[in-house]
DNA sequence: TTGAAAGCGCTAACAT
DNA sequence: ATGTTAGCGCTTTCAA
């Protein structure tokens, strides 16, 4: 900037005008800078800029692993409505690891992030009281937040776990099974909840072996299912926690030769061809929402936290209709 | 940092030790400035920081769009890489607009990332060339870059594109479709010549209305294999260009009476149970290799700008193999 | 309309 | 082992 100012034989303020816009430049002295900066390539430097302002214009997003495919979605909404803020979106996958959550939020905020949305994998946040004094908004998105106080957007796990398996038990299931994520997961949870919730208002009665908390890596799901089915007395039907629960289950269930009814908590690419009843969420309207907030705090609106639950919507598809074997 | 040092009774750059954990601080010392740190809610401001030491251990990746499951492992390999190098991920999409791959590009190159990590939108990338000549280490993704030189790292669309056209032909079709994306987009351009190169091996002739280049929108898509399924020469086989153009196709195709043979550039969640053949490549592996590439040249490696070319894999599941009707 | 000077928070270089 | 000074590139403030 020195050197376009040099160039131009003009001051410093004045590049500083031409640059950002400002008024109060001739337009022949704006001419003259705009060549300079054309012939010198300069392009100013925004962590300069950030030093003096205050203001980076980015916000960070915490999320479990980009490359689910319930994920991108949901990170796609949020670098739109930021793009429209004219923020800058920082990315980062915790692997469902708190400690790797923490250093990805400390490490935004050290880059001084205008604002943070998280979807925690850890269930203690008070490590970002400092920065929520500092000024740092933030929105938590998919599960809550541990122990603080900050806005959240959250899909209605609870209620939709309850409608599938509602509908799972319309159709005329008795012994259904559940197979679902780690129980320190809050959604997995609340899932649970709604599916305990169906059953009981059909008042069944739950089996203990109906029920499979856990890692949602294929082989922990296989042998889950496995057990469900094997015994006196296996499941009927399979209320699936998540995506990833489903994919494996509908492969394993692919290969049996005795039906078993599935509803899907989460939607998937092409499960309509494959007739797999889903309870979908949309993750697009979680990071959109999440988003809006966020910025609408920034723009200084001054709410307190607020919780707002997304519903959920039942896909009938054939899966879910099947009658008991 | 200035409180800190203040209110633990010692210098500036005694606390600036501490905070990076350099040597040349008593243990004791070294305490009573992390009480301070702590007392105060310190947390160093990487913004000053990267503006005095010149590197910002962040890099930027552009790329179509982050809700496209293509593109979700590779970002998410890129990630990986820049964590095991301490760097953070700014990630924007084009959405498949070269104004908007532009503006991204140069905003990252405003908030100064060591390294760029680019899947074009569009042709023409000499705007760059006043960000590499100031040292911005740039690796190009999937597709080639236009009328600049760097580091380029592809899947081989043209080798893949002609082994699953020859393998259709293999299994006795003649009349085969191919619909791709955009014809300004590499991939697709070089997609259609390997289909069209498989076909000239087996001395097949191509109809005009058997090729089609365009959106990936569901609509064009439709249409497009409407055409090539009407008249009197119907195509008994359909190459897909990508993952969008298969979903639609599969989809499509399922509501057929007569089958016709089908198969995917890309794999698809699922794919393997609908029996869906592709030509698989290695997102993933895409992400990493640029990323690795990147971090080397940021390590100093002088090499000059090479192009790789990773290799896809033919996955036969049935949709391949069907016969001509 | 224009510019000079101060300073954002940090680190490199050089004292002590 | 510790502190002082200068300056990274910009914007803010105030003066011309």
């Amino acid at each position: 900037m020195k050197d376009v100012a040099a160039r131009a034989g003009v001051g410093l303020k004045t590049v500083s005008r031409v640059v950002n816009g400002e008024p109060g430049v001739t337009a022949d002295t704006e001419r003259r800078v705009q060549e300079a900066i054309e012939a010198l390539g300069f392009r100013r430097n925004d962590s300069a800029r950030v030093l003096r302002k205050g203001r980076t214009a980015s916000i960070g997003l915490v999320l479990e692993d980009l490359a689910n495919p319930f994920y991108g979605p949901l990170s796609r909404a949020v670098e739109e409505v930021a793009r429209a803020h004219g923020a800058l979106l920082i990315n980062g996958s915790s692997a469902e690891d708190p400690g790797r959550e923490q250093e990805l939020v400390l490490a935004f905020c050290a880059r001084r992030v205008d604002g943070l949305i998280v979807i925690p994998a850890g269930t203690d946040h008070r490590y970002l009281e400092p920065e929520l004094r500092a000024g740092v908004a933030t929105v938590f998105v998919d599960r809550p937040a541990g122990r603080i106080e900050v806005d959240t957007v959250l899909t209605d796990s609870f209620g939709g776990a309850r409608a599938g398996v509602a509908h799972l038990i319309a159709h005329g299931h008795r012994r259904i099974g559940f197979i679902g994520d780690q129980p320190r997961i809050h959604t997995a949870v609340e899932r649970l909840r709604g599916y305990r919730a169906a059953m009981a208002d059909a008042g069944l009665a739950v089996a203990d072996g109906w029920v499979s908390l856990g890692s949602t890596e294929p082989g922990r799901v296989r042998e889950a299912l496995a057990a469900m089915l094997a015994g006196p007395d296996p499941v009927t039907a399979l209320f699936a926690g998540n995506n990833r629960v489903t994919v494996t289950a509908v492969r394993e269930l692919a290969g049996r030769s005795r039906p078993v009814a599935l509803v899907s908590f989460d939607d998937i690419e092409l499960a309509d061809l494959l007739g797999i009843t889903v309870v979908a969420q949309d993750s697009a309207a979680l990071g959109r929402t999440a988003a809006e907030r966020l910025f609408r705090r920034l723009d200084g609106s001054g709410e307190p936290p607020a919780r707002l639950e997304l519903p959920t919507r039942l896909i009938p598809r054939g899966s879910g209709e099947l009658p008991p074997a």
